[in-house]
DNA sequence: CTGCCGCTATGCAAAAAAGCCATAACGGAG
DNA sequence: CTCCGTTATGGCTTTTTTGCATAGCGGCAG
């Protein structure tokens, strides 16, 4: 038994952005490519080409610029603005799964 | 813009008890009827009694009490075990959400 | 002692959502 | 001027969710 948490961002009630989103992005960051990003997360590109497609339309923000064609193909990287909003999320983010589950322990379990 | 969360206890990585869930029993506790508390918390009969069944499924408790028949038809009431777990998930989940909130506060606007 | 009523119980179909496969276009390098 | 790995999408398939339809129950009114 175990407690499990979730958060994110909606905008008009639709979800935005969130930890998986946020995973993505970073990814992105590393490898350059989409394609590459989506391997390492482990879900396809169709799926992360969509998180990036409603994340953009929702924040109403361009994340991610690509660019298509050359030697390998094409590629991808990271907006300053995505750069800045990432950085905020993960400042938010950051220990807030663990404050759920110390109440979750002082609850439970004892 | 908004931030929502959500929170819910897992047995063997697979969903047993949340906020729905907990609505559910409460307003089992009202009105004595898994019918009636499905009206009022807008779901279906049949998915209050699939939640019903699987939280008792995993948790391993006999959560609420049927009977069938009668003058009114029948009715439901919640087991002893039931309202322990309750009173715990409720103490457990207080202000969790405000403290979302207020980090989300203080991140993105200021 | 019989029919009625509102409830529990559940199978199964329909709808919605999520996931995935196939294919087009692109453009620098060899 | 072909090849390669990428972006970009349409639509099909699979899974999940929702809810409709129907059966059985048993006090109580008549």
């Amino acid at each position: 038994m175990e407690i499990r948490s979730k958060f994110w961002i909606e905008i008009d009630q639709e979800p935005a952005f969130g930890r998986g989103r946020r995973f993505l992005l970073e990814a992105i960051d590393t490898h350059g490519s989409i394609n590459q990003a989506a391997k390492e997360i482990n879900i396809s590109y169709r799926k992360a080409w969509s998180y990036i497609k409603t994340m953009e339309s929702r924040l109403g923000i361009k994340l991610v610029e690509r660019y298509v064609g050359g030697r390998n193909g094409g590629g991808a990287f990271l907006t300053d603005e995505a750069r800045e909003f990432l950085e905020k999320y993960k400042i938010m983010e950051e220990g807030l799964r663990e404050i759920v589950d110390e109440r979750f322990r002082h609850v439970f379990h004892r």
